[in-house]
DNA sequence: TGTACATCAGTGAACGCGCGTTCACTGATGTAC
DNA sequence: TGTACATCAGTGAACGCGCGTTCACTGATGTAC
């Protein structure tokens, strides 16, 4: 049956965000086209109205994460605080797309790795801002280490079955990014 | 037609290390058991004749990649020299399994998860060895730090699209661990 | 504003395919004498 | 050491299943008068 233009423009958004969702949670290869429709409440037969293949959709979703609200912040230890959260690592479906899905992108085609790389390109943008360092090379090179850090070590912490050593790489890593950040931070680590 | 049982052995041997590669190459799921027999020069009927299923040789095959040969290195510096290069991050098969798997291992069974979480842990022991720091416990801290910067390096310089991206990023993680690892690292660095 | 018809979003059965897994069979290996 | 038989590693056809994708159909929406 029909339905209005509104309808499917807000279809086309719940289908996008329950996509966003489910790959955060278990990947792309495990999420079928049958789940992100029943997720968004509607039936496999439709999706074809919405996107040409289901590589489609996983480019799609990734172009719109990108616009998914990112809590500002102007100081790293507040980035680092949260961003190395046992909430965060457990929060696979809100959490940062890159941690989530950044290996399997690059056995993805062109499409994901291109809206990857857009998505990783602001995202060093962004930190390199706040990032600390007295010229823009250093400010940069802060930038992408923090992001690799950070990154890296929330995929270890989701890797690990032992729950001490999950809080224990969430935590080291955000001691060890403070302390090393140099004289600044490090002082205001140890305070 | 039986083979003798040093041949089994071998077959044994041949069948993990073929699944050790494909895997990293190209993830779990992606690897069919067929795939894995094949690479060994066998038919995929006699799979079962070595595992329970494919879940047991996934964890087998992690098991046996704590075997693997580790290049040996006194000193921090040659450590990310080799593991942030563009021969590792071009070369999956070989390459350092938690960079390649360990999104895909967060959402594998038990089996899985436990032999790379020991794996991690024998990793952070050797880097502890050879890393800086007043006391064991920043070792162990700059340990776990260096570690979670490298590896999501790797992952980032694999995902994107962008080869002289791609390359920034493993220069800038370079220059920054080296250069944010205490003031004696950072002259040698600049030297 | 009401009516008649064309449009098309959504449905669910059906498709071809490749997956993990099973199994009857084969023939070389291992063993007993 | 040779022979006769039991064992069992490897083969390839076959299975049930779930996947991505297609399609004829339905009925509410949008449009023309």
């Amino acid at each position: 049956m029909r339905v209005s233009r509104q309808q499917v423009e807000d279809n086309k958004r719940t289908i996008l965000e329950a996509a966003g969702r489910l790959f955060r949670e278990r990947g792309f290869e495990s999420v079928t086209v049958t789940d992100v429709m029943k997720s968004a409440g509607l039936t496999h037969g439709g999706f074809y109205g919405y996107f040409k293949s289901k590589d489609d959709l996983i480019a799609q979703t990734l172009a719109g994460l990108r616009g998914e609200a990112e809590p500002k912040s102007t100081d790293l230890a507040a980035v680092a605080q949260r961003y190395l959260s046992a909430e965060h690592r457990d929060d696979f479906a809100h959490g940062c797309p890159l941690a989530a899905l950044a290996s399997e992108v690059s056995r993805q085609p062109q499409g994901a790795r291109t809206e990857m790389t857009a998505f990783l390109k602001r995202q060093f943008e962004r930190l390199g801002k706040i990032a600390p360092g007295l010229d823009e090379e250093q400010r940069r090179r802060a930038a992408i280490g923090n992001s690799a850090s950070m990154i890296g070590a929330l995929i270890l912490a989701r890797m690990t079955d032992d729950p001490a050593m999950s809080n224990e790489i969430l935590e080291a890593t955000r001691g060890w990014l403070l302390a090393e950040d140099g004289e600044g931070a490090k002082a205001a680590d140890v305070a």
